[in-house]
DNA sequence: GGAGCGCTGTATCTTATGTTACGTATTTTG
DNA sequence: CAAAATACGTAACATAAGATACAGCGCTCC
C-alpha cells in the first residue's frame, strides 16, 4: 500500500523518463520542500523545464500543480502533529534495508560507549601534536578507510603519508619511522599476516601505533599504543566498518579543532595553491 | 534573542489589532501550515480578509506575503533537516564527541528516511546483474568510498573497475565504457569540475550513471539513472561521508545477497587461489 | 540506416494570486 | 458626548504564477 507522495514517487520512478526522474530526485533529495516552491523554482532546482515539473505532477495522478502542494502539505501536517509517526515502524520496512540500518547504528552506538571522551582527545591530542611524521594504513576491505584519514589530515598537517601498494613498499618506509612518529592501522577480521608483522617492525622502532579494529582485536593491538574496537557485525555477508569510519571522522574533526590556527592558515595556503 | 517566526509573532501578538491577533493565533495553532497556503486561504482560515493577513505580515516585517512564505519554509527546512536539534538534550552530552556521533545518526536516518526500498533494490538489481562492466570513481574525499566498494563488489563479480590516479587516467577508460556498463560515482561538495566533465561524457556514450551525493545534489544528478542523496552536516569543520558510507555497506550487501549463488562460488575459487 | 514515436523546451496565454485604494465601522480620546 | 484616528473589509488592479500549444530533438525499433 501507498500511503506517502515519496513512497508513490519513487515506486513509479522507475517509469518515468530521464527528465521527469531529475524531477522526482530532486524532490526526493530534499522532501517536500522542493515541492512547496513554485513551478518556477521546483524547474529550476532540477534543472529542467516547467512543463517538466507539470507532467511529472500530472504523471503522480495529481490534477494540477496546486492540488500537488496541497497533498505535500496535508502530509507535512500530519507529519508535525504527531513526531512518533516519523520514527518508522518496523513492521512497515520489512525488507533488506532497515535490519542493516538498525544494526549499523547500534553498531555506532555501541562502539562509542566503549569509547570514552577521553581517549578519543588523548588520540587526537597525539595526531595533532606534530613531533614527528603521521602514517596510515590498511588492510584488504580498511585500506578506504586510511586513505579517508590521510586525505584530511595531509590538509591541516605536513607529513602526512598514506602507505599503499605493495608490501615490500612499505616495509622501504620503515626506515624513515621513528619514536617521533605515528602509525595508524586498520585491521580488522580477517586479519592480514603482513599488517601485523608490518606493525611488529615498526613497534620496534619505537613508532606509536593507533589501532582501529574490530571488538574482537586484531593481534597488532599487542604492539599499539591506543586501541580503538569498533563493532562490525550487521545482517550481511561482509563486516562492517561504518562504526570505525564514524569514529574516524569523529577524529579527523577532533584534531581539525586543536589544529585550528595553523590549520586554518595551512586550509588557505592549500586554497591559493589550486 | 528572537531566531524562529513563531517566536517573532509571540512576541508581538501583544501589540497587534484584533484581526490581525485572530491572523496570528490562527498561524500559530498548527503553525507553520496555514503560512504556507494562499493569503485567500489563510484569510478565510482566521476569519478575517485578505488584506489584514497583508497587513499582519507587513507588521512582522516582511515586505511582501513570498517573502513571508520563504522564511517559513527556510525554517521548516532546517527543522526537517537535522532532527536533532528537536530532540537534543544538551546537558547529556558536553564533550565534543557526542554531538559528533548524534548527528552522525542522525544523518544515517534522514538518508535512509529518503531512500525507499524499492531505490535500492532496483540500484542492487542494476549491480547484480551483469551484462556489462562496473566502473566505480570517487572525488577528493569520497574516492575512499569508491575504493571500499570496488574492493566488495570486485570479490562477487568481475569485470569491475575502480578510476583512480590522474584524470587523464580516467578519461582513455571511457573508449571501453558502453550502454551496457554501470558508472558508480561519489560526488560531494564542492563538486569537482573533472568529476563532472567525465560523468557527462560517459552519459554521452550510454553508460548508466549512479551517483552517490549530498542532499544539495551534485551538477551530475543531471545524467545520472540513479541518484542517491545522503546528509553530510555535521559538528565539525569538515562534511560527513558516513551516510553515504552506509549506503553503500548496505548495496554491496543486496548486490551480494542477490548474486548468492554465483558469488559464493566465486568467493571459494578467490580463497583457493590466495 | 531510416521512419516513427516520445520526450523536452520555448513561447504564449490564461488564471488566480497578491497588492492597493478607498469607504465604512469601530474604538479611543479630549 | 463628540470628534478624530485607527482598523477593517470590499472591490478593482497589476503581477506573477500555472497551463497549454507547438516545434525540435533524440531515441528506439524495424
Amino acid at each position: 500500500m501507498i500511503s506517502s507522495i515519496a513512497e508513490l514517487i519513487s515506486d513509479r520512478i522507475g517509469a518515468m523518463p530521464a527528465g521527469e526522474r531529475r524531477a522526482a530526485q530532486t524532490l526526493i533529495a530534499n522532501y517536500p520542500l522542493t515541492g512547496l516552491k513554485t513551478v518556477a523554482e521546483f524547474s529550476a532546482a532540477a534543472g529542467v523545464s516547467s512543463p517538466t515539473i507539470l507532467r511529472f505532477v500530472a504523471r503522480l495522478g495529481f490534477q494540477n500543480y496546486p492540488e500537488f502542494q496541497s497533498a505535500l502539505q496535508d502530509e507535512l501536517a500530519a507529519q508535525l502533529q504527531s513526531p512518533a509517526s516519523r520514527t518508522l515502524d518496523p513492521g512497515s520496512a520489512g525488507g533488506a534495508v532497515s535490519p542493516m540500518l538498525e544494526a549499523t547504528l547500534d553498531n555506532m552506538r555501541e562502539t562509542f560507549r566503549h569509547l570514552s571522551d577521553k581517549q578519543l582527545a588523548d588520540i587526537a591530542a597525539r595526531l595533532a601534536e606534530r613531533r614527528g611524521k603521521t602514517f596510515l594504513i590498511g588492510g584488504r576491505f580498511t585500506d578506504p578507510l586510511a586513505r579517508y584519514m590521510a586525505a584530511h589530515l595531509a590538509i591541516i598537517q605536513p607529513d602526512v603519508y598514506h602507505l599503499a601498494g605493495q608490501e615490500s613498499i612499505w616495509r622501504d618506509r620503515l626506515i624513515d619511522m621513528g619514536k617521533r612518529d605515528v602509525l595508524v592501522i586498520f585491521d580488522i577480521r580477517r586479519y592480514q599476516d603482513s599488517l601485523v608483522r608490518f606493525a611488529e617492525k615498526a613497534h620496534h622502532r619505537g613508532v606509536q601505533i593507533i589501532l582501529f579494529t574490530d571488538q574482537w582485536l586484531s593481534p597488532i593491538a599487542r604492539f599499539a599504543r591506543h586501541v580503538i574496537a569498533g563493532r562490525t557485525a550487521v545482517p550481511s555477508a561482509w563486516d562492517s566498518s561504518a562504526a570505525l569510519f564514524v569514529v574516524a571522522e569523529t577524529l579527523i574533526g577532533a584534531v581539525t579543532r586543536q589544529l585550528e590556527a595553523a590549520g586554518a592558515k595551512r586550509i588557505r595556503d592549500l586554497e591559493s595553491l589550486r
